[in-house]
DNA sequence: TACTACCTACTAAGTTATTAGTAGTCATGA
DNA sequence: TCATGACTACTAATAACTTAGTAGGTAGTA
């Protein structure tokens, strides 16, 4: 098993996210979930799942009939790789820029600058 | 000319950061900056800026013996749609999850957290 | 038992990204 | 003049991403 780069294409990611939420997941259950959204087929799913559980980000186990997925590693631990990966590409690693950049670009509400003000106090 | 996808790899990003920088450069002045930092074929920087200037991402004109790119779009623009994408995808287009997420991943230093309560106070 | 539904494995095709070689043009200097 | 160097156009190969079809197995049901 690799140890999962933590970079995750679009659509891994839209798949991962499902998973995440669920907790765990079958190929229907997923499937099922995306149709909702758009167009696809269900052995794309099952393609895309077979492919992220060869890169570590999902482990599965059989259960009767189907597999059941589950997330290898953690939301936020992936999240937070992605983000590093775009601070360093973007920004050469500084995250400063891009927190101004969203403080001023993103129209936050009240509660959620104050919410941030308090995050910071913390930190 | 197309829109401009905003969107840029890796690789097309590294370029358009030298090209940036330099408000101009022909292939070889990117050529040179990039050998700088790893081995790279002039050819290859090349296509990638032809691919570039077919995306919308540079404009070029002809000096003489060869082509001098300068960009399309300025920087800021271009880095407020990856951010602005970024978040969408990772997201869903709250920025605040982000924020909390790089204040909280201790990439910031005492001024930088100082720097930016001033950004909130005045947002 | 035979049909249907559901599941996996295997295969594949189209697209984009990435890297680079080759050939040909043209200007300049020896 | 002719060789050299710099530049472009054309071509291509590899890898990764994305999407999906087909075949074959199994379990439940009419």
């Amino acid at each position: 098993m690799k140890p999962a780069s933590s970079i995750l294409t679009t659509q891994e990611l839209e798949i991962m996210k499902v998973v995440w939420q669920k907790g765990e997941a079958t190929v229907r259950d997923v499937y099922e979930d995306l149709l909702e959204r758009r167009k696809i087929a269900y052995t794309t799913v099952m393609t895309m799942m077979k492919v992220l559980e060869g890169k570590g980000h999902l482990k599965k186990r059989q259960d009767d009939r189907a597999y059941v997925y589950r997330p290898a590693r953690p939301e936020s631990a992936v999240v937070r790789g992605m983000v590093r990966e775009f601070v360093d590409r973007l920004f050469d690693g500084a995250a400063h820029p891009l927190l101004v950049h969203l403080v001023k670009d993103r129209r936050l509400t009240k509660q959620e600058l104050e919410a941030l003000a308090r995050t910071i106090e913390e930190a």
